[in-house]
DNA sequence: TGCTCATATGAATACCTCTTCAGATGAAGG
DNA sequence: CCTTCATCTGAAGAGGTATTCATATGAGCA
């Protein structure tokens, strides 16, 4: 299931890293996840969840949406078992719920901040 | 610069988190990122690429995607500074550049082959 | 029961992104 | 030089995604 009509250099690397590829079920969960932080929006709002849940008003308040943007946000989120939502009276109340998520944040955060930011503008080398 | 004319109900976390939040260059450059991690097939090279360097030809090959295609995303990949080439000739060599980035695949191929998928299919609680 | 408030949802628009196709670039080899 | 080959690029079409506005739901309260 794979190169037919396609020219290789070096096809016993080529053999190796295919074989060492994760499952495509695999890749597309992974590249959810990442899509689903790549948003400034929704990567606002699970910053903010980090310290504890908020309700959907205070989240809009501390990341500078729409409420109705936040929900949503959320509602993706909360479709993706990232976020869930603890209802009390007509308020809820969300969390991050998603440990592996948790820790892409922090990674990701933490980088961040040290690293400076390189922007597309001024292309690659050669 | 904020809070203007939304409903809040725990101002002081509210204060609190805003306080906390990441300044936004910072959280584009994080989104940015994730974003470039979101796409199966640039994914696909990336994995590739963990093992050391190949050139366009076999990174084709190998995620079985077009050559056209597997070029477009390394511009991409490489305008970020996520990947860089280096020339032999007429050929390019692309190996994975950014150690960071490096890091966060590792976390999040590492969490998936171990956790169920979750699709967002069947919507969430309450 | 009827009103208000917090949140959720649907539809529509505008925007962005990926893939493909055609062609350009630039090195190697005769 | 002229051809071939590996890679790169630009433009265009298709598809997805995010925001908004309007409205729905459903809880609390009078």
């Amino acid at each position: 299931m794979d190169g037919c009509a396609v020219r290789v250099v070096d096809a016993d690397r080529v053999a190796l890293v295919h074989e060492r590829m994760p499952p495509a079920e695999d890749l597309a969960d992974t590249a959810d996840v990442f899509g689903l932080l790549s948003d400034q929006n929704r990567l606002r709002l699970l910053v903010a969840l980090l310290d504890g849940e908020l309700c959907v008003c205070d989240l809009a308040a501390v990341t500078g949406q729409s409420e109705s943007a936040v929900s949503h946000a959320l509602r993706l989120l909360r479709a993706h078992r990232i976020v869930a939502a603890r209802r009390s009276g007509r308020m809820a109340y969300y969390r991050l719920e998603d440990p592996h998520v948790r820790m892409l944040l922090d990674l990701a955060l933490a980088h961040t901040e040290h690293t400076e930011a390189i922007h597309p503008e001024r292309e690659g080398n050669a």
